[in-house]
DNA sequence: TTGAAAGCGGTACCAG
DNA sequence: CTGGTACCGCTTTCAA
């Protein structure tokens, strides 16, 4: 910078002010500043920028996997609304609060401007770290009441509870459900109570061996799905819910010839385009997943503008889709 | 960090040494900086670390697109190889060259210890931003003869050929070909080149109105597979490359009933498992993005490390996987 | 509108 | 093995 300021014939001040304020610096001068710019071939250093300003322009964002293509869409939300101003940084935490709490340190000493977290269990340090260090922090996806900030979501009980509820209204009464593990992830964790509950309510047995474990992806769902039916042929419904469990389910089905949802109904969760390209359709839950990056963008630019939020938590809901496989 | 090194009476020097080369440290002396470290709650700042050091531990990755799959795989193999040493940050071009310029000045202002591009075509000034900053880059996924730095993929127009000399080999001769917009997209220029050479070669006519560009996702596959069936009826296989156009075509398919391969034969490129999982299965193009993402970060550890290369350019390749649709 | 001086929080380098 | 002293390249603050 000090060649461009030797160049122009004027400070590095005068040419720090004409990067950040060109308003600032009259018209001659930015000219000849940035006739400089171009012959010097400049280019700023915002490691030595951040450093004096205390204010960096990243958002760190951390998900449980980079290949599951929901985490994927909440990103691409957060991303073009943060586009232009902010940059992104992303860590995968392989599911793990371990992993989490790795990303969450290692972005507290890039000196992230925020953090967004799409995941709502924390480890104990993850969760002190963050309140010390007094940063933006989002938690999407599972609605979290008390949050480390804020949080933007839907409320996967209650999500859970529309789903299992409108396939007893169908008149399936053997119902399971199947999802991703439920460990570290309270989102599962918050299905399945939800799931449990409406069942339970309904005066149906709630039988443990009705609900499974999955790997993920569409062969993970075609496996847990295909095992418990074949374990259980008596059962009438099955809620896959997370992943591509679902599209998995259906597409194993049709290989054996099961027709659905006559011989065994499904209801699914997440609403990509396969939830509604496969045949038949699945009757599902749709997230507003781009919909909460772009709220969790939103908000985080608020408080870094220091404006005061209106709601510290903000629930974006959920639609049960009715399409053919339940 | 003069907190941590009074509260253990030692020199901020020594707690520096101590964070990042403990065994020069005598472990007396380490274990009251732990300590130190401990109670005052410090977190380091790499801001000013990355200034003083002049390095950085941050790759900068460009993708096209954040939501498709086929690119979120490479990132994941990138991230899993660099993990633990090195982090990542993301940039999203939206398939357009001046994103991706306007993402590499900002790498290259935040200092990134390596780029990598997924996309081999580039504006002047993005090449030239790379070359004069002397940075390590890879570009992925298509191969390049004469790559800014260094390169690793396969190629886009081989692998096009063996696709359309293996649907020649089955004994269809009107074959289409559907693809995202080749705008800025030299993988797609060069699969529809492959497309045509082969094409000639067999003397079968390289109609214009076979060859279609789509819309992303299953449901843009699907519009355009259904659309260039629906125009030209006579077709008897189409080549249908690219994110998820293929299955999207195949879902299309059941739909409305056609059977494949009798009445339209696909053949497809990716394999991820909705190519496999689809009834009937894709006969496809398998292309090893995971492995480009490890590899790619395994050549640019070599170079930071000041290793000498082996190569500059990696074919991973390609392979052709026979299954039920063509 | 412009400039000078004093850091930001570390690390390189050399000495002890 | 440990410490002192210059910076890294930019911004803040205050003055002109």
């Amino acid at each position: 910078m000090s060649d461009v300021a030797s160049e122009a014939a004027v400070s590095m001040m005068t040419v720090s002010r004409a990067l950040r304020d060109p308003a600032s610096v009259s018209s001659e001068t930015l000219r000849r500043i940035r006739e400089a710019i171009e012959r010097t071939g400049y280019v700023p250093n915002r490691l030595a920028g951040s450093l004096a300003s205390r204010r960096t322009d990243i958002v760190g964002m951390i998900v449980p996997s980079l290949r599951n293509a929901q985490y994927t869409e909440t990103i691409k939300g957060l991303s073009d609304a943060l586009s232009g101003s902010h940059y992104l940084m992303i860590a995968d935490s392989g599911y793990s609060l371990e992993g989490e709490e790795a990303a969450i340190r290692a972005f507290l000493a890039q000196r992230v401007c925020a953090v967004v977290l799409h995941n709502t269990m924390h480890t104990a340090r993850s969760a002190a770290m963050l309140r010390d260090s007094g940063i933006a922090c989002v938690e999407v996806g599972n609605l979290v009441p008390d949050p480390i900030d804020m949080s933007v979501g839907f409320s996967n009980r209650d999500a859970a509870r529309a789903m299992t509820g409108y396939l007893i209204g169908r008149g399936y009464r053997r119902i399971g459900f199947i999802s991703l593990p439920a460990k570290d992830n309270e989102r599962i964790v918050e299905r399945r109570a939800g799931y449990l509950q409406v069942l339970e309510k309904a005066g149906l047995e709630a039988r443990p061996d009705y609900v499974r474990e999955s790997r993920s992806g569409l062969i993970g769902g075609a496996e847990a799905f295909v095992g418990l039916v074949e374990e259980h042929p008596d059962l009438e419904a099955v809620f896959v819910t997370g992943d591509v469990l679902a599209p998995g389910a259906v597409l194993a089905a049709v290989r054996r010839g099961w027709s659905i949802p006559q011989r065994i109904a499904i209801g699914a969760s997440d609403d990509d385009e396969i939830q509604e390209s496969v045949t038949p359709a699945l009757t599902t839950l749709r997230f507003p997943r781009y919909e909460i990056g772009r709220k969790a963008a939103a908000m985080l630019l608020d408080r870094l503008q220091g404006r005061t939020l209106d709601e510290r938590v903000v629930d974006l809901g959920f639609r049960l889709i009715e399409r053919d496989s339940a």
